[in-house]
DNA sequence: CCTTGAATATCGGTG
DNA sequence: CACCGATGTTCAAGG
């Protein structure tokens, strides 16, 4: 991780360091700039940000994202895939950046500089995660009776007509059961995909009696309503937590039994 | 905009240059961490990473965000409110950030460390954009006949039972139109929603003939498909730019020309 | 406060 | 490449 910075830098200095760090192609660099810019953007959609002290980073896959001091989203920014120009005028260093698809475009100008920095960033690792939709529908097949006495899963990411039902399983009476599941709360729109998709089925398998059950950690009383006035059902299910809540276990031993606890599609 | 900035520090130096920093609440600061790191978050969900370079921002308002050298997306985050530490143990800097509703914490573990800086920055601009769903609303009302000849809107943001109609008028034989509008690529999901529109509003007027309208830039086949079989149809309306293609008004006077151009909800 | 839905959503998986 | 759905979505607006 090679590191370099100018602090307080001219226009024109920031324009030559960024240029030459930008362009070394053999070992890629991220940039940041800080300063006092205005950011015009032009592409899905067109927006215009007035003059204020704000920090850019231009990532090594062409990613450029202009933070302003507060809130977690960029106010502005470029996706991955987007090329970038530095130059000078007026003694104001522009930030171009622009991409094809989608096209847009992006111009950062600065009025001022603090900082500008460079950093060959080296990182292999990829994120481990638990806890998402797919960790609770794995749950729920190993489970069933976390829902219910008696039932049975026979397919999971079931595709229908409108879309892919999340499981399918029959009940204790061998009714047909649709199962949505949502790792956060029920939404009134999952309300109208889970009858979407008893609909298909009862029109698939030619059988009036069709359940259909919505598993989520929290379902508002909107949404109950809704789910009662359609006929269809809920659970609300505590999420749980697959890792311990301490880092006790490494990386590779939570890794390894993570492959193992992985629930393939059942037939 | 003060800035200072640390080169390769030791991690006890890195510690006391944040901490200051950090604690200088009458002007609050945004610290840049540039380093070797290995993150632990939990909270709504549970996520590991392993060692790698990255950067790491804390914002004035308590944001956290981890960037990979790649991808528009932080890695790991906390967000605004959160409260952080820092601490050093075995030479290892170590930056903790815990956030209460909902509950969730944040571990960065330092083993090498190639910049620190922190800058107060100040920006009061909020940004101006334009080419969102509320501008293509606006649009179908000042002009009905884009979507039809004769098409009346009679009311925007309809409430009905199982959500809010975008907009909702009379074609030219009186029968209720839904219309659904959507400023991107359409989606099954709002065939779904305007499918229950269409269906709520059968049930308010008591009259078995209702027609809805999907109206997006594009939709797609699947999504063509799925509408007809429910009796629905669509538009496809082009996106326009609100705003010159280039930069050739001032801030101000655009400004006072969209809020010209903003329609308030017809009555 | 909670709830709801948009977003320049972004991103990964699948066909 | 298009398309589809999840996201620790985030965020702002409205009740």
């Amino acid at each position: 991780m090679l590191t370099s910075t100018i602090v307080d830098p001219s226009a024109a200095d920031a324009n030559e360091f960024l240029e030459k760090h930008y362009k070394s192609k053999a070992d890629k660099q991220m940039l940041l700039v800080l300063g006092d810019c205005l950011v015009d953007y032009q592409g899905r959609a067109r927006s215009l940000l007035d003059w204020g002290e704000r920090l850019v980073l231009i990532k090594q896959d062409g990613t450029v994202i202009v933070h302003q001091p507060v809130m977690r989203e960029p106010v502005n920014w470029q996706p991955a895939g987007s090329n970038t120009t530095f130059r000078v005028h007026d003694n104001q260093l522009i930030v171009r950046s622009w991409h094809n698809k989608p096209p847009e475009k992006m111009a950062i100008t600065f009025r001022g500089l603090k900082l500008v920095a460079t950093s060959s960033l080296k990182d292999r690792a990829s994120l481990v995660i638990a806890g998402m939709e797919a960790d609770v529908v794995n749950q729920i097949i190993c489970e069933p009776d976390m829902l219910e006495e008696g039932l049975r899963i026979s397919k999971r990411e079931k595709p229908v007509k409108s879309g892919m039902i999340d499981l399918f399983g029959y009940d204790v009476d061998h009714t047909p059961v649709v199962i949505e599941v949502k790792r956060s709360i029920a939404t009134i729109s999952a309300v109208h995909q889970l009858r979407m998709y008893v609909s298909d089925v009862k029109k698939d398998v030619k059988e009036a009696n069709v359940r259909g059950i919505l598993c989520a950690p929290r379902v508002p009383d909107m949404v109950k309503n809704l789910l009662s006035d359609y006929g269809l059902e809920w659970r609300e299910v505590a999420r749980t937590v697959v890792l311990p809540d301490d880092h006790q276990k490494t990386l590779s031993e939570f890794l390894k039994e993570k492959k193992m606890c992985t629930i393939e599609s059942v037939a």
